[in-house]
DNA sequence: CAGTGGTCTAGACCACTAT
DNA sequence: TAGTGGTCTAGACCACTGG
């Protein structure tokens, strides 16, 4: 693992373990390059991955600062290691209702890239927190790149399983949505009537080289489903 | 204007121009440092940037290519700078419904971490995308940072005014949205019935050194929005 | 193996904050 | 004005891609 990864975790844990909230104090620069035995750019590296994914705050002439937020019940919508980390107080649990190796449909062959004779593993699962109906999850994996899937797999994360049983590397994922009506079909999967409201997500995961390898399409709930995301204002 | 923001801006421009596309291959980091006869680390630094804007991605070992999606009339969700910079294709329009300087209520005044006696701008718009209803925005400045609003500017873009005219620096902001059933009221503006689905995003904005300063509420018709977002996958 | 991007260092100097 | 984070450099060495 890499040094600077390596102190961005370590600082994560430290902000956890002792419970530091909204504007607690990080140590300065310079006792973190003694604390670790490193550079100042390491250091530096370290804590602009905590800032792009809003744990922490650096403020000229002052200090570290942690971020974070206090709202509970929030997903993260950019946390796309399954539910993971956002939710780990969570109780989030799979139900596979479908999986099969098939070929795409055009509208996944679209997005992945690919030719309609190019093999996919098309998963579809309802997905509970706290045993309430959270949402419904279509996803579509070339098979040249996640070459297997079974049950158990799928119940469980399968982003934890791609990254480190296939050891895929993910680089980065386009996520389009938008708001609309529970078909009758979706309204049954989630135990809400047709024309509620719904969020609907489509997410294009890709390799650290740009090839795309997961297209998937969630419908969410309108009542389980609050999302947050923590941005960064770059180039003014 | 620091010299890894120069070259970041102009790389964005060197796309734009050359009308470049997905998977389309920039300079090799050799060249770029010669043409901006700079280090690595500041040609680094600038495209890092542009990564996590995800305008480009680079591979190891191959090169350095353009991002961007093709997928029109999406709006990106975190483009804080009103609407301009993702929707400078469209027409966008603001509507004045109301404006103030009054107390906050109590949501704002949480949201802000004020009192509720300390003065605030309340600004309530209707807006427009190529003519249709789009959303309806109420926002609250707090006064002791935006210290004067009018008209004019808030029928233009209140962003462009506070950094430009102001001289705020915007740090970073919570976003925060579910999908809801419209009341009455808001169906009104929007043009809609009540119950059909609507966006619900809540925004609050802080400064360089993390104060907050504006809360912002936004219900969005479903029918004119969808969003995108780009996302990197830090950290596996 | 040549080409290309990524990590890390040591240090100079700059810009903002707080007192 | 001392403290603290930000920018930038030059260079060594590493890791991955692709012919």
């Amino acid at each position: 693992m890499l040094k600077y990864q390596k102190i961005a975790r370590e600082l994560e844990k430290y902000i956890e373990d002792n419970a530091m909230v909204r504007g607690d104090k990080l140590p300065i620069l310079d006792d973190l390059m003694k604390e670790f035995e490193v550079s100042k750019s390491t250091i530096t590296k370290a804590l602009e991955i905590l800032e792009v994914k809003g744990t922490i705050y650096q403020v000229r002439g002052s200090g570290i600062f942690v971020r974070g937020h206090n709202r509970k019940g929030y997903i993260n919508l950019l946390s796309n290691q399954g539910f993971r980390q956002s939710l780990k107080d969570f109780e989030v649990s799979s139900e596979l209702l479908e999986m099969a190796v098939t070929m795409p449909t055009k509208e996944a062959a679209t997005n992945l890239s690919i030719d309609m004779d190019e093999e996919v593993y098309y998963v579809k699962r309802l997905r509970r927190i706290q045993g309430q109906r959270l949402c419904v999850e279509e996803s579509y994996f070339k098979k040249s790149i996640v070459t297997y899937l079974n049950e158990q797999i799928v119940s469980e994360s399968i982003f934890d399983y791609i990254t480190e049983a296939l050891n895929v590397n993910i680089g980065f994922s386009d996520i389009f949505f938008h708001v609309g009506k529970l078909n009758k079909k979706e309204a049954g999967y989630l135990g809400l009537k047709q024309d509620d409201p719904a969020l609907y997500k489509e997410s294009i995961y890709h390799l650290v080289n740009g090839e795309a390898f997961d297209f998937s399409r969630i419908v969410y709930s309108y009542q389980q489903s609050q999302f947050y995301i923590q941005a960064n204002n770059y180039l003014p």
